[in-house]
DNA sequence: CGCCGCGTTGAGCCACGTCAACATAGGTGG
DNA sequence: CCACCTATGTTGACGTGGCTCAACGCGGCG
């Protein structure tokens, strides 16, 4: 599936790849080098602004999401990009944008609506915003399954503005009242069991 | 100046209009009701997301943002969006983004930007994200000029994730230590007295 | 084994939310 | 013009949700 259309043999240099893999807690790219655009089709993405005080959270990338546009004016990445759960990438072409101005504008309008999201997990309670969060995972990480990968503490509290503690006192309430259950050990696969009247 | 360039004379039956000026606290447009783009030239434009749930705020447009492109692939509007700062918009054209996939690109890198600020101003202490949302306000809000206009005090503890009175209490110490200054008496033009090496 | 990274849990405290009272401006009607 | 009302902003007193700090468990790795 996903054959690729015939691209044009641009200047581009890079091989062509199809398919990139790349595990949770990677780095996907670092802030001011250069490469091409993804699309998320599975997985997390955290992206980070680097300034000079440090690197911050800037921003979520699930799948249909689109990491690293800005490739295809600057050259350069603009953010740093993490993966927060086993992550599949495809190019983002510049193919795809001269074709038709819709692509683009999806994107654009996708990229609003995550941007609401993000906005939307820093507000409210603490057990309530992780709650969101993991809803949100649910579900855009796998399709329609109910595994969902949980990210590191580290970045679900940078994601929802409260500290590791705090998270691993709200996933713990969230397990206990059997809306999650675990899987794995570590931040491994767990099951939403819960309602799925999930209003995000 | 902005001498409208030639537009063809496309399907679209709304009147031609060149400028739209909003002020503070007006409505510029519901969610779900049909419309078209704009482009904010000056001013700012909080967004909101209503939900069953109510209204929530979405989302922050400066000036060179474009809010409303989704009226170009659903014709409706998906947030709500009111003027938060005396506005000029101009009409933001389809017709740019046959010509150049550029624009649209454009577009999308300075929504991703301003995405990345509103989180920004969602972290940190209560008065430094005052500060920073003022700092911000005065970049993007008037040509290099020191006067900015304030928001009302909803909308900026709506934006920073705080209460009224605390923000309230923020700008009083940011006027106390001679940041700002009172001009007009309520949410009126104040000035940026302080240091230009904002860190934002 | 010892070390390190990550997660968990508890105790105490403080920044901010909550509630309340009041100040001031603007609008409206007389 | 004033009387009155409402919306908005200001300031204080007090309570609490989440941050801080600390100790510990556990798994992975050299």
């Amino acid at each position: 599936m996903h054959t690729a259309m015939a691209t044009p043999a641009a200047a581009n240099t890079l091989p062509t790849v199809q398919l990139r893999r790349i595990s949770i807690g990677e780095r996907i790219h670092a802030a001011g080098t250069e490469g091409i655009a993804w699309r998320v089709k599975s997985g997390a993405v955290r992206l980070d602004r680097v300034t000079a005080e440090g690197s911050n959270y800037a921003g979520l990338a699930l799948r249909g999401d689109v990491i690293g546009a800005e490739t295809l004016l600057f050259g350069k990445y603009s953010f740093a990009a993490c993966a927060i759960g086993d992550c599949e990438l495809e190019p983002w072409l510049a193919a795809d944008k001269e074709l038709s101005g819709e692509s683009l504008l999806q994107t654009l309008a996708g990229a609003e609506r995550r941007a609401a999201d993000a906005l939307a997990l820093r507000a409210g309670e603490a057990f309530e915003r992780v709650r969101r969060l993991c809803l949100l995972l649910a579900r855009y990480c796998d399709e329609g399954r109910k595994e969902i990968t949980i990210p590191e503490l580290r970045d679900m509290a940078a994601i929802t503005n409260l500290t590791e503690e705090t998270v691993s006192r709200a996933m713990s309430r969230l397990c206990r009242l059997g809306m999650l259950q675990r899987q794995g050990r570590r931040h491994g696969l767990v099951l939403v069991a819960a309602d799925p009247a999930f209003a995000i």
